[in-house]
DNA sequence: TATTATGATTCGGG
DNA sequence: CCCGAATCATAATA
């Protein structure tokens, strides 16, 4: 297949019909201008059939030409290019494909419908996965969204869903940028082969548009793809985190400590007011429904078998009244309260047993708990510490003593009169008797 | 593996 | 809405 003009004399008879004023010139046919080669596996059963004997030879010549050295083919091209019929017969190549694509044309245009790109963008956005979204305005709202500032309520509580789905993010704009990248690469690889090409081939650029079009259009499939998975991973992340039912997992040391305190405090009324609600929780780090939440059970489960909290319920009570000792009472005696039984049989012994013998019948009316010299021993240091500090007002709520409060009926006595629990003396019975004495 | 602890939800009532 | 009560579903523990 040495001579081009063979080439084309069989490029003409395979299709390209020529005009008939110009007789083929002995050089004009780039490879490329001819229908595309078939692929490389289907190769010429036996011997081809007479009429087409001519474009097996060319097919034959044009899979040879691959077998050439770039050097020569370069060399080859560069040859055509001079050839003095080049322009002419170009011009001629070009009004025949303006004539081909047109009839071509319109066949294949619009987009498809992007309703479900929509959807997927829109969610990805609501979920603030798509946040940085490189169109325009997207500083300050993605700023915002990623940061999350959002210091309003369960921030803390989803920090574990906000990291899945910040790593979500990540992975899926990392890969997104990655399609993007390959798109732009490859859009620009084959802008530059087309454009090489329309010199010696005839190509507009609406065709090379065209072409682009096609291009973003796989590419954009590819990453609804991506967007669908996305979409699908963060679904499965907020079905399984969000829905805390499922999902439950037992607050933090420090908000259960902080709760408790509060209870068992206020436990004659424990219906910590909405500031208090907030206090609570942002100490505890947890929502306010959260606090609801745990004040409800816990109000219902304490009710419902108290002797089980018993033991909580000193600890706590004790805690607190180590505090106010610490707060109030600071450069008192230097006591260690973790030594309760040290002085703790003082001036109040007597009343101190006696009450503990009546609340213990009374603990053990409810339940047969094995509140023993343990709950004796808190006791003693509790009186102990009141005793020093005077201050009666924080643990009015001593559960030891505070097993009456609950009336018949099951509810909290004076749940609808708070002002008067804080006050000891505005509660005939409790410990501030005693305890004067 | 059975049991308990615990946070959340649901359902009436007010 | 808030509460109590019952209930669910999972975490923690024996």
């Amino acid at each position: 297949m040495e001579d081009p003009s063979r080439l084309l004399a069989a490029a003409h008879g395979a299709g390209v019909s020529l005009p008939g004023g110009i007789p083929p010139p002995p050089s004009a046919g780039d490879p490329a201008a001819a229908p595309p080669p078939p692929p490389p596996h289907r190769l010429q059963p036996g011997p081809p059939p007479p009429g087409h004997q001519d474009t097996g030879d060319i097919l034959q010549q044009i899979m040879a030409i691959t077998d050439q050295s770039l050097d020569e083919a370069q060399a080859r091209k560069h040859a055509l290019n001079c050839h003095r019929m080049k322009p002419a017969l170009f011009s001629v190549l070009c009004e025949i494909k303006e004539k081909t694509v047109l009839s071509i044309r319109g066949i294949q245009e619009e987009d498809p419908p992007d309703a479900q790109l929509m959807r997927l963008d829109n969610m990805l956005l609501a979920e603030g996965v798509s946040g940085p979204e490189k169109r325009g305005r997207g500083g300050p709202t993605t700023v915002a969204a990623t940061s999350g500032g959002c210091p309003n309520d369960n921030s803390i509580e989803h920090s574990d869903y906000r990291a899945k789905l910040s790593q979500i993010r990540q992975i899926y704009h990392s890969e997104l940028e990655k399609y993007e990248q390959a798109c732009s690469e490859f859009t620009t690889h084959v802008m530059n082969l087309l454009r090489e090409q329309s010199r010696t081939r005839p190509i507009s650029p609406k065709e090379i548009e065209r072409m682009v079009n096609i291009i973003h259009g796989k590419f954009s499939t590819i990453q609804m793809q991506l967007k669908q998975s996305t979409c699908e991973a963060v679904m499965i992340l907020r079905s399984r985190f969000l829905d805390a039912r499922r999902k439950r997992r037992n607050f933090s040391k420090q908000a259960t400590e902080v709760l408790n305190e509060y209870f068992y405090s206020h436990l004659s009324n424990p219906y910590p007011s909405e500031e208090a609600k907030e206090e609570l929780a942002k100490k505890g780090g947890i929502t306010v429904s959260q606090v609801s939440n745990w004040f409800g059970n816990k109000r219902i489960r304490y009710k419902k078998n108290m002797g089980k909290f018993q033991e909580e319920a000193n600890i706590y009570a004790a805690k607190t009244a180590v505090d106010a000792t610490n707060v109030v009472a600071q450069g008192n005696q230097a006591n260690s309260p973790s030594t309760p039984n040290s002085g703790s049989s003082g001036s109040f012994k007597m009343t101190n047993s006696g009450d503990s013998f009546i609340n213990l019948q009374s603990l053990t009316s409810y339940q047969s708990s094995p509140v023993g010299a343990n709950v004796q021993s808190q006791m003693d240091s509790l009186h102990h510490v009141i005793h020093q500090t005077g201050r009666y007002d924080t643990i009015v709520g001593n559960p030891l003593y505070t097993t009456q409060r609950i009336d018949a009926n099951g509810s909290w006595q004076d749940a609808t009169t708070p002002s008067s629990i804080t006050s000891p003396a505005g509660d005939p019975g409790s410990v501030n008797s005693d305890a004067s004495n």
